[in-house]
DNA sequence: ACCCAGGGTCATA
DNA sequence: TATGACCATGGG
């Protein structure tokens, strides 16, 4: 009842990881060398392709800014000059402010590190500029929570495979994947790289499950 | 030239 | 609740 429209069997979902899994094999997301840059880069991929966010992301680490304090201390006009490639510079410039700030005033990512899920997830999402695949992805990859990344591809995946219609609500279709995987850092973690993955090979590769014989769709595109 | 990318907010109905 | 406009760079 917690996920009307949408109850996936875990044999589905695990058919479809375990093909894309040995396809591609183990990713190693998210890309990032501390919990901020997590953060941050998480900010800055919003409807952007992830190659204009690394040119940013360098930007940042050449002016030493990658890190709370230096990010705080910079002007927003400076900050957004810096972020200019990985688009919507001005508003992300804003965003990351707005996370900057939240993390100040929560004791930074230890103080986030200590609180339980249940919390922290709503006080990601109060942040002005933090939406549900945003905040998800920093529980996810930053915190290492058991919490289940739902975005287009994953929408597309799902549709294309006839498990979901695709346009049900977020939390609907998040909460179908974690009942029926149980809560699973590592499998999450890698399940969501992979189905980037599989997007980004635009179907070039077809994974089929030796079980059922089914292949795994590609998610690019409608 | 057009379409898309590892989304989210806000105004409007 | 549910659309649509807006944000903006860079690669195919």
């Amino acid at each position: 009842m917690t996920s009307p429209g949408f109850s996936p069997s875990q044999l589905a979902l695990r058919c479809i990881f375990d093909q894309l899994h040995r396809t591609y094999g183990d990713l190693g997301w998210w890309p990032g060398d501390s919990r901020f840059e997590i953060m941050v880069g998480a900010v800055l991929t919003q409807n952007t392709a992830w190659r204009n966010v690394e040119k940013a992301l360098a930007n940042l680490k050449a002016a030493n800014a990658l890190s709370l304090d230096a990010l705080l201390a910079l002007p927003t006009a400076a900050l957004a000059e810096l972020i200019r490639p990985s688009g919507y510079f001005n508003i992300k410039a804003d965003r990351l402010g707005n996370l900057c700030r939240f993390l100040a005033d929560a004791g930074g990512d230890t103080g986030l590190a200590a609180m339980a899920t249940d919390a922290l997830r709503p006080a990601l999402l109060g942040v002005k500029g933090i939406g549900p695949e945003t905040c998800d992805d920093i529980l996810l990859y930053a915190f290492d929570r058991p919490v289940f990344v739902i975005d287009a591809y994953t929408r597309r995946l799902l549709k294309r495979h006839g498990l979901a219609q695709g346009d049900e609500p977020y939390e609907t279709l998040r909460a179908g994947f974690e009942r029926a995987l149980g809560p699973d850092v590592p499998m999450y973690q890698a399940y969501h790289g992979l189905i980037v993955e599989h997007a980004k090979q635009a179907c070039a590769v077809r994974p089929r499950c030796v079980g059922c014989g089914l292949a795994v769709s590609c998610p690019k595109r409608a």
